[in-house]
DNA sequence: CTGAAAGCGCTTACAG
DNA sequence: CTGAAAGCGCTTACAG
């Protein structure tokens, strides 16, 4: 283990510091640490020589103030906070915010009163953009409100993002897709589907996905093994006891969220129905709730600490756009990758009996 | 609705800005933004209004700049980082950081080997201070090693801090304690306990909190209604079974931590047991979970975002404090307000058959 | 209690 | 490709 620096108990080391370290300007060291400006390959070598040796990090918060981003100001406005995702998104917003010297604002909403006064208070705050989790992101009165203002709006996780507005999501009809190609490949033929919440776009484009999934399989669609939920692991539970309390029941249920997925389990294991040798269970999302039950949930794992930076990221790019070239120009696009999650609650379809 | 500021597409309003309005200096109008120091009513009050009038926000990053914390450089070292806590330890750590413009290096370790090999990098990375959460902040090696470089540690959420270290938390006890009063006063006597893994300190101090509980009612424990747990869901599964597939069950269970009560939950579900009317369940720690689960969770909310400002707040502090009198000096203790969560899980004893 | 000056660590803008 | 100067928005340290 190394010895600590002498100087340690008083300041970090300065770009100063290195820039005479190895001989040139703070400049050059400004350069080679941004790396997209040309420098000799002679100092940049010099350069990363001396940074490694006094061990040298740049000073984030000296950097904003003098790159621009440090003025602004953005506003993040949620309306259920409880919701697992909400953390992690505030999680890479605020890692990438602090990252970039920007100033993040959380705005919490109720109803569409609510709203009203919530977006009132972002603006009275004077933000330069608003990122809307969901639910709140496929909300056109809340982005109606906010493009009247002139202030640009990025939705994050929504599955149709609305026109004028940026966004930042997975494709959630792949997802889906994905995850039923995964049970017909296991040899699936009865799947249940539990919808979700019918005011979320992605309760749809799922369904859609799933659909696609049988369609590949050359598989009829069974109307009576689709029920309806709310997305809630309560109306999972309910959902659950539907599919399950039948002689001919489904050996796979795909529930459009973990929560439900939870909820068809717990009926499960009450009905002392083995998790996967009779029954395969996936969900959608990879909340936390997926690696807490047992066996975990097989599932669509949706970046969203990755997306909540990219969120703040990309809404900066398009404030600094507009500050350019004076107007607001077209909506940018963001769509990460999803990974499936091929855990312990699938597994191959059951012999017939 | 507010009109826009025209100038609103440049940039953000200064301090210089608000001391012309005010017609005061800038360091007016720096003294009243920073509370402590004296300034005239008078003064202050038109400066408050120029505040006001031009809506201005003070720039974090630049003050960063110049108050000293910003060269400050905070490692957390996590070794369990699917634990629901942790994104909410980061949230807290994250935007205290970003007020204070402090740094922050997250650190992944596994075994004991692989300890020395994070705790090595984040001294080379020039840490100034690591952040401990569960269940690394009771590992004696792990503050053994940082301490010995001369860097101050903070256990974050531990039951009982190790003697140099710094610590964040709640008292386990009084938590426990509240959570058996809760349960005693609903006319429970007959009480199963699950308790968690015996290698994290929160096992051991909310298990006498528990006995504490009974004493205070005069109730006697009932050995074997106590079981072994490991805090996760499928240890919860397996004690559920054991205290519920008997003839004289208990009336409530109050497991060690949230994932056990949800185990021991889906068991009583598949039971047919009914939740509270027949049996009464509680956790500990308000995890998402919690309030995932139906019917919700009573349990002891850990203040956990808090507890990640306040984890940095305080070995920042301690770290000027180092840097001023140049010595360690005593470790900080703060200990934080728990809540108890008084939800749906719980009810009154059932009456004797 | 108040202010003018200097400086935090970095980057922008201007020269070469 | 490289550097000297100026400045980001704020606070510290020094005068009054």
């Amino acid at each position: 283990m190394k010895q600590r620096r002498e100087s340690d108990n008083t300041s970090s080391v300065t770009i100063h510091e290195v820039a005479k370290h190895a001989g040139v300007s703070s400049m050059t060291v400004s350069r080679v640490i941004n790396k997209n400006v040309p420098v000799r390959e002679k100092l940049r070598t010099k350069v990363l020589e001396s940074i490694k040796a006094l061990n040298y990090i740049p000073n984030i918060a000296a950097r904003s103030t003098r790159s621009g981003d440090s003025g602004i100001r953005i506003g993040i406005l949620y309306s259920h906070p409880s919701a697992s995702y909400l953390n992690e998104i505030m999680l890479g917003g605020l890692e990438q915010a602090s990252k970039l010297g920007t100033q993040v604002l959380l705005e919490k909403c109720g109803g569409l009163q609510s709203q009203k006064t919530a977006v009132s208070r972002l603006v009275e705050a004077g933000v330069d953009g608003v990122i809307l989790p969901p639910p709140l992101c496929d909300s056109a009165p809340t982005v109606q409100m906010l493009t009247r203002e002139g202030i640009p709006v990025l939705a994050l996780a929504t599955a149709r993002p609305l026109p004028m507005v940026s966004a930042v999501r997975i494709d959630d009809f792949e997802g889906a897709l994905a995850l039923t190609r995964h049970l017909t490949k296991l040899g699936h033929k009865r799947i249940g589907f539990i919808k979700g919440d019918p005011s979320h776009t992605p309760t749809e484009v799922r369904y859609e996905g799933f659909l696609q999934g049988l369609d590949e399989a050359d598989l009829p669609l069974l109307d009576d093994l689709v029920v309806q939920g709310m997305f809630t692991y309560k109306s999972g539970l309910e959902a659950g006891r539907k599919l399950l309390d039948r002689e001919d029941r489904p050996t796979a249920i795909f529930a459009s969220n973990d929560d439900m997925a939870a909820g068809v389990m717990a009926v499960a294991h009450g009905m002392g129905i083995h998790i996967p040798e009779q029954l395969s269970i996936c969900g959608f999302d990879d909340t936390p709730v997926a690696s807490t039950i047992w066996p975990q949930l097989t599932t669509v794992h949706q970046p969203i600490v990755a997306m909540g930076k990219s969120a703040i990221a990309t809404i900066v790019e398009k404030i600094k756009e507009a500050r350019t070239s004076g107007q607001m120009g077209k909506p940018k696009r963001q769509l990460m990758k999803f990974t499936l999650m091929d855990r312990e609650s699938t597994g191959p379809a059951p012999h017939r009996d």
